[in-house]
DNA sequence: ACAGTTTCCCGTAAATGC
DNA sequence: TGCATTTACGGGAAACTG
């Protein structure tokens, strides 16, 4: 304004134009102002930091949201409310019908934003001791029933504020990123492969009706995740041999793995009372809590099925052995060593896989280290010799026997940069002289 | 009435007396009505058969109380209320200042009677899952502190109905015996050594302050509940050697124990982080769980001191071993045996305690026949050849080798007889005319 | 700082619901 | 009946609280 007063010239358009102007630039804030109020950090348990999104119905979790603009004329507190599943009222998009349970929000659910000490004074609010309850129904009026599994059941958390400022009324609201909500940690693998496998494929902010529909993903982007899942939770992803292994599981043999697409199977392993996303969990939390440092160094093959595990042994010198995970059961580790009967046959020996119960008594390379059968001579032996291909045992294990039990090494989720703000570049130069804008610190999921 | 009307004579007094005696019987009937509203089933945890009247927060709870009369003119339903702590409202007595908490019954609170299918016709409810919860105070207002440890701060659960028969208004009124408050099982050792000596110590049926002050049990009192003690939980009480050995632990050495009293010490055993109480606690479930057969067989000596054990042991033949529970452990079971160094000297070796976590991987009888060690040559051998005096390992623990881990065999307690009725045996014959009088199957306590 | 006490929540088992 | 899901609660650990 006070620039157009200033320069100004006969038949100049601008203060023709000013009143728009004003319009648009109001227009412009208004809609940087909504979109500025984002979730900072998604709902999560904070006894599983490593998987958000995923909340056990009467424990605690943990949600924060953050105004990224700063907005200096505001002197009164601004109170932000979280309602559960709240979404589709105001949007008016119904994904109940997707959904056999309502859940409610048992504890406080409101709280007065607060200037953040560490930042350019953005107001933000953290959530801290909510927790979810289902509703029950006397009458039997449950939502539809059996087509989803609960794990596949998405919900979201939103939050809402409103407020005005300079004779501008801005009702603020956003939601987290769909939602899964269990009843017991069983439940927790099944949960967290719904989070991954939608993360994986959409990058639509909240399509709550995702696993309505079957889902397909490209094997490329299957290993890239799976890698990654690996890499979070025990700091080492997989290689190459490691990925066609589980490919191999996952999809079924066949040699152009690259243009076959994963399902999303909820279905059970043939023959086995699980899923492959559990089974990979297990397999997660057992390598997070007992076997970090084997792991790290790389000596668990890991995904080898019984045909290659032979395939591979057979040529190898008697008490070569390599370490893998069970098929069988959830969350076991187990070696096969090779040995040449008397008779010059070939034999092939497995113990019953090591769970995290026998693992916590002792650490696995104490294990492999004390391991002993009674061979022939009623002596007792230690069968394992070399690792695989052919590294010696204690040069392989020496560093890592009589270890204390590891201590789960803590990684972070990586953060991605935030989302584009919804106007062109130039539109943010002119309005950034006015408000402060902090897009750092952003994370959303990953 | 009728009586009265048929035989009677000139200046007979009972037609004058009539009134009176109406009244009488009224009287007689009220109080006999309402002292026959009790409590049948002291209030306990369904999962903790074995110790009524401990009670953990948040943890569903069941209690039953009846009305001993039949009353057959009663045709509405009879509503009782529980409520916790109202004793003191009551009666006036203020029990409360000897506590620092309070707690509500926080699930519905109310039942209606029903006639007992399996009696003759008296009136009966079972509350199945109360649940109790502390009533916070924001305002800093906490009853006196420190007074009384948690366990042993008395409550009771109090029931309340009223009714009218015949022109008569009866408010029924009773309250369980006193009883103890926990938050976590931990103190559940704590809680069951305050209702034991409560038992063992008076007959009073509520005397809520009863730890307000010390109080001491002669040495019978002591030995006859231990033992029956270990009757209940475990099967078979305690010989004559093993009390002794208790004795000694309990109340210092001392050869007349006869005449010595014991107190009520909720002081940690010295130089150990828990009581004496609590000790035996750990080692009468560790028998429950784990070590049934074999205390049954009467095979654990138990109670050892360490110098016993060497008494005993040092004129025995080598491989002569005793099984005696740790005294620096809770819970905790070992072995010491006998052997003759090469020198001649006399030594004695003892195992790790086994604590329920190694026991439930393998049960203690097979411990004994796989237990090894590495003697001088080099090759493992079971040190273990006689059980304490002489009985052959193999010949005691043969048939208890291999077993399934044992069940916990199932031992209710024992009732006794129902306390007599508040009248005499006349008036009790006069009255059981009108009335049908149930006194079978009311267990209190024991 | 500290000890007694409570809260929290996993993981197993049992109960419930469909 | 069987399976999916929830509830129950012991037990270990963390949090609380004077």
């Amino acid at each position: 304004g006070e620039l157009v007063v200033k320069v100004t010239y006969e038949s100049d358009p601008i203060p023709l134009q000013k009143p728009q102007m004003e319009e648009r630039v109001k227009y412009l804030i208004y809609h940087l102002i909504k979109s500025s109020f984002v979730v900072e950090k998604q709902p999560c348990m904070p006894t599983h930091p490593q998987k958000p999104l995923i909340i056990k119905t009467g424990v605690q979790f943990t949600t924060k949201v953050r105004l990224l603009v700063k907005l200096p004329e505001v002197d009164y507190q601004l109170k932000v409310k979280t309602t559960f599943d709240n979404f589709e009222n105001t949007l008016g998009a119904s994904f109940s019908l997707l959904r056999s349970r309502q859940f409610f929000i048992l504890t406080n659910n409101t709280k007065v934003m607060d200037i953040e000490d560490y930042s350019n004074g953005c107001l933000s609010v953290e959530f801290r001791h909510l927790q979810l309850k289902e509703k029950k129904y006397t009458n039997g009026t449950k939502g539809n029933e059996g087509l989803l599994s609960v794990t596949e059941e998405l919900h979201s958390l939103s939050f809402e504020a409103c407020f005005t400022v300079q004779g501008l009324t801005i009702d603020l609201e956003t939601c987290s990123l769909p939602l899964v909500v269990i009843s017991n940690v069983s439940q927790l693998p099944g949960g967290w492969a719904s989070v991954m496998w939608y993360n994986l494929l959409t990058d639509e902010p909240r399509n709550l009706g995702f696993f309505g529909n079957p889902t397909r993903a490209s094997w490329s982007q299957l290993s890239e995740m799976l890698s990654w899942q690996f890499s979070t939770f025990a700091g080492r992803g997989l290689n190459k041999e490691q990925l066609d292994m589980l490919g191999e599981k996952l999809l079924g043999a066949g040699v152009n793995r690259a243009d076959r697409k994963g399902e999303h199977k909820r279905e059970n392993i043939p023959g086995k009372p699980f899923s492959f996303w559990m089974w990979l969990d297990s397999i997660l939390e057992l390598i997070k809590k007992h076997l970090l440092p084997v792991w790290n160094e790389n000596y668990i093959m890991g995904f080898v099925s019984k045909e290659m595990e032979r395939a591979l042994l057979k040529d190898r010198e008697p008490g070569t052995f390599l370490l893998r995970f069970s098929e069988s059961h959830l969350g076991g580790i187990t070696f096969t060593w090779v040995e040449h009967s008397d008779s010059g046959d070939v034999k092939f020996n497995s113990v019953e896989p090591y769970t995290k119960n026998r693992l916590s008594a002792l650490p696995f390379a104490d294990i492999i280290r004390d391991y002993k059968v009674i061979s022939n001579g009623g002596v007792p032996e230690n069968p394992l010799k070399f690792l695989y291909p052919d590294i010696p045992k204690d040069e392989a294990f020496g560093r890592l026997y009589n270890s204390q039990p590891s201590k789960g090494k803590i990684t972070t989720p990586r953060s991605c940069p935030s989302p584009e703000p919804p106007m062109t570049p130039g539109e943010f130069d002119m309005l950034s002289e006015h408000l402060c804008f902090d897009i750092d610190t952003v994370s959303f999921l990953f």
